[in-house]
DNA sequence: ATAGGTGCCGTACCATGGTACGGGATCAAG
DNA sequence: CTTGATCCCGTACCATGGTACGGCACCTAT
């Protein structure tokens, strides 16, 4: 069994954060010995599912409900949540990228010609 | 002479946007005409600024400082701060890709198999 | 036995970019 | 002259994902 400073350094996270999944039923309230609490392997499991699903690009809230569904088996409600997911990563992806490219020209513009205003800040300007 | 009203309309923002850009510095002072701000061309066009390098990516603070160069003329400091945006949205885009692209995998993963436990939960697991 | 390292708890604070609210003053139209 | 819109101000709140703080209890090693 686990005290909260093991079982975040395992998960690779601080105390407090563990708290803070707590707080926000992304891991369960634990058992306690004495007041303090005591976290088995599948509360280590949980933190790393939570971390893995992060990288993924899922929101807390949405881990939450994966969490939920963990339990449950419903692949088409994961399909359904993963699908939502990849399709604001696309939009985020593709308006970072427009700000990137309008921005690259820019900079090659600002690079290029050395005459007037700054294409950057002119740019910016009108 | 536009009122806060006029000019928030004018920009695409809300009035409380001015007020805050206001507080951040991002707007000067406007002159007052009985307790009534009261801005003019260089204003709106100062708004319009902001709006258009936030969609380039800048942060406020980036754009605060870009335009206290744009009456300075400093082009190698505007390029110094768009290279190292272009950077950070690199960065940004290429975390989004690599979220996006396991996450695909697994979405398919998970339409393609139907067996056992969903790929997606399952790959977060373990 | 005493000091340091943890643990507990509630609450406040951080960045980011706004948005909302309440209470009062003032302006424009009918 | 009254009604409604707009203005003023300070302050609080929103989402997101944490991080920090203060005060107290407890455990372990020296």
């Amino acid at each position: 069994m686990l005290t909260i400073g093991k079982l975040a350094k395992a998960g690779g996270v601080g105390v407090e954060t563990v708290r803070f999944y707590q707080r926000r039923d992304l891991l369960g309230t634990p058992s306690r010995d004495g007041g303090i609490r005591r976290y088995g392997d599948e509360d280590l499991r949980r933190l790393r599912f939570i971390r893995k699903a992060q990288r993924a690009g899922f929101t807390l809230e949405e881990i939450r409900e994966l969490i939920a569904l963990d339990n449950g088996q419903d692949r088409d409600r994961a399909r359904e949540l993963a699908e939502a997911r990849l399709a604001k990563l696309d939009r985020d992806i593709a308006d970072l990228q427009a700000a990137r490219n309008s921005l690259q020209r820019l900079a090659h513009a600002c690079a290029r010609d050395h005459q007037g205003k700054c294409p950057i800040l002119a740019a910016f300007e009108e």
